[in-house]
DNA sequence: GCCCTGGCTGAACGTTTCCTGAGAAGAGCC
DNA sequence: GGCTCTTCTCAGGAAACGTTCAGCCAGGGC
């Protein structure tokens, strides 16, 4: 609910791969946002018309119009409409290159977590509240998003990108129980073919850098998943 | 945060190709200004006519007239609108002159961190804060931007161009992570198509420069990017 | 108490990422 | 035109990272 309240806010998702576009959709809505779709940049531009999205995801392959085109029209149509471009890894056109200048853009395969890091990052920018840092705090513990960087107790604890994002995953939803499966899906790849072994492995890694003494934050719920709690809620 | 509260400024980017258009209009936003846009010399009129921005990006070469006609009519609109120009680097001599009119210019392809840095020089030139010495400091590490010399220890450090540019965007950026991505694209020009092993080179030059003993300024994030941070933060 | 299932963790592996030195190509300067 | 400085590429080696797996442990049901 932490979540679900901070940020209302209608998004357009563009992209012509219906995989994409339903994961994307489906799990931003259940972040709490309210999602359109829409498959190709003629349609975009025409619902982005109508309905006035806040925020744009767009894909910067689509069959009948580039990122760049797509993008130049939104801005006709007036009224600040960020965008969010979704790239390829290993793009090298120039096209692309000039795009990815624009510096709010993910690369494909994401992880969920990286999106609706960025999503809330740009809203958090156009909606003015910029120096706000995005700091995190359970208990002792505490994470900076910009800076990347974690402490327990008043101490910088190294983390490495996987862990950092899972317990990120974690502390944004303080309180929450989130299955493995939930988990693997936010933090990983879309494309990651493993299975949830990993996350058991990452816990245990977190465990012993970050919650090696009591009171315990991060806790197992035999069969269900895992939560992060703060001290004195249990 | 450093950057974005410094500079609230309308500005006006015109330039007809939309890759540029876009590329520059969607960064300068980022960096905290609000841009509008114009593909040429007439609607740039009109649009400044209405808007009364604060500075124009203006490209030298448009469809229907030349910059400096624009520049001339932006003139006859009367309140300080100063000007800058961006124009081709192999631009014959009779337009470089030409360019004495403007407040200041720079030469296609450019880096973001050119641009930016002459956007805020401009500004900071007409709105007369003047005095205020444009100098960056962390820890005992000190940039200044207009005498473009950088001190580490109170001993002058001599920088490439390029090392220096890179240093800037760091330092102005202190405590927040860059990628690597991020990096190519702010401090190298648009048109560059190498890949990210340039970064690290430079980022290996500037430490054996400035970064030699502990404490060190420049982290690795590994899988992440690279940070400057300030001693005692860590 | 015993068994079964799910979870924990250490070890091992292959892979990725990064650092640095060396060198070739180019730009700018006398 | 030759010199120096700069920029970029490349490749080797080292370290960190992600992933899997197997053995062990703990909880819960019977």
């Amino acid at each position: 609910m932490d979540v679900l309240d901070r940020v209302e806010a209608r998004l357009l998702v563009v992209d012509d791969e219906p995989n994409i576009r339903e994961l994307l959709s489906a799990s931003l809505r259940l972040s709490g946002f309210e999602v359109m779709t829409a498959v190709d940049g003629r349609e975009a531009v025409q619902f982005a018309e109508r309905i006035r999205p806040d925020l744009v995801v767009l894909d910067v392959m689509l069959p009948d119009m580039d990122g760049f085109a797509v993008a130049g029209r939104l801005r006709e149509l007036g009224g600040q409409m960020p965008v969010l471009f979704l790239t390829a890894r290993d793009a090298t056109d120039d096209k692309v290159t000039g795009l990815k200048v624009a510096d709010d853009y993910v690369t494909k395969p994401f992880s969920l977590e990286e999106v609706l890091a960025r999503i809330r990052a740009v809203l958090r920018r156009t909606r003015g509240d910029l120096d706000l840092p995005v700091r995190l705090r359970v208990g002792d513990l505490e994470l900076d998003e910009e800076a990347h960087q974690v402490w327990k107790a008043g101490e910088v604890v190294r983390l490495s990108p996987t862990e950092f994002k899972l317990l990120h995953y974690l502390m944004v939803n303080t309180g929450r129980v989130l299955s493995k499966a939930q988990i693997l899906d936010h933090v990983w790849n879309y494309d990651f073919g493993g299975d949830a072994g990993v996350v058991e492995s990452y816990v245990s890694y977190l465990r012993r850098k970050i919650d090696t003494v009591e009171p315990r934050l991060i806790h197992t719920l035999r069969g269900v998943g895992y939560v992060l709690r703060p001290p004195q809620g249990d």
